[in-house]
DNA sequence: GGCTGATATCCATGCCTGTCAATATTGATG
DNA sequence: CATCAATATTGACAGGCATGGATATCAGCC
């Protein structure tokens, strides 16, 4: 599913080089759209950061002021996009971030010298 | 209206090594959501990857089968966040994209060390 | 000043989404 | 098995958003 938009990237330019194909541009925007929330931004920020680059839901639910479902929403959004990956242990659900996906991101938006100036 | 979020991107550390601030956060998921649109994601490519890193107006439509107010609104929703520029010559208006925008959000998603392990 | 082409704004509409209450599921523990 | 804590799912609702038609603005031209 989501899986071209992450093969596309992984050899793919920057997004100057060429025009982003429609297929391409929908599975990255679907990427995109999920870190276009507040409160997905700062799961994604607090995953990353937290020890051992992850945290279980419980951390993640104490540092908002969000009903458990909203959190549970934002997370499996992350989760469907391939941001976040998550571990049951025990009790708990363990989230981290897919570093790759991110580091796709960044690449995308690394801005070429014909644009740079 | 969006230069906080400018400001605190660029000395900013990417995203794990601290959690993101509310404020922080709202204002780069407004960036982000406006790159959540496989339309303006396209539009950006293009813009970016045009002849002389600028492209009218005309340019864009005709890359898309949508209606002219529609391409309008999305290049607003662009500029507003700050990842495009308008300029009006002759009858045409120009667009091109903030370099510095997009390599605030790559370092952004650049992923440290410590998670990429 | 009128006319024409390029772009922006306004308005309406249908769909998507963030939020939460209620409920279900899952795992540990007694 | 009953219970409790942690997390996910469901359903509903309000606000937001992408789209396009009609219209306005703006620049060049006759």
């Amino acid at each position: 599913m989501l899986m071209d938009a992450l093969q596309v990237l992984e050899c793919g330019p920057p997004l100057a080089r060429r025009p982003l194909g429609e297929g391409q541009a929908v599975g990255l925007a679907r990427v995109f759209k999920a870190l276009g929330d507040p409160v997905r931004l700062r799961i994604v920020s607090i995953v990353a950061g937290h020890q051992g680059g992850e945290a279980c839901v419980c951390d993640i639910t104490d540092a908002f002021e969000l009903a458990q479902p909203t959190i549970s929403h934002h997370l499996k959004v992350l989760k469907d996009v391939g941001l976040l990956t998550s571990e049951r242990r025990a009790s708990w659900v363990y989230y981290r971030v897919v570093p790759e996906r991110l580091a796709e991101l960044s690449a995308l938006l690394a801005v070429p010298a014909e644009v740079a100036g």
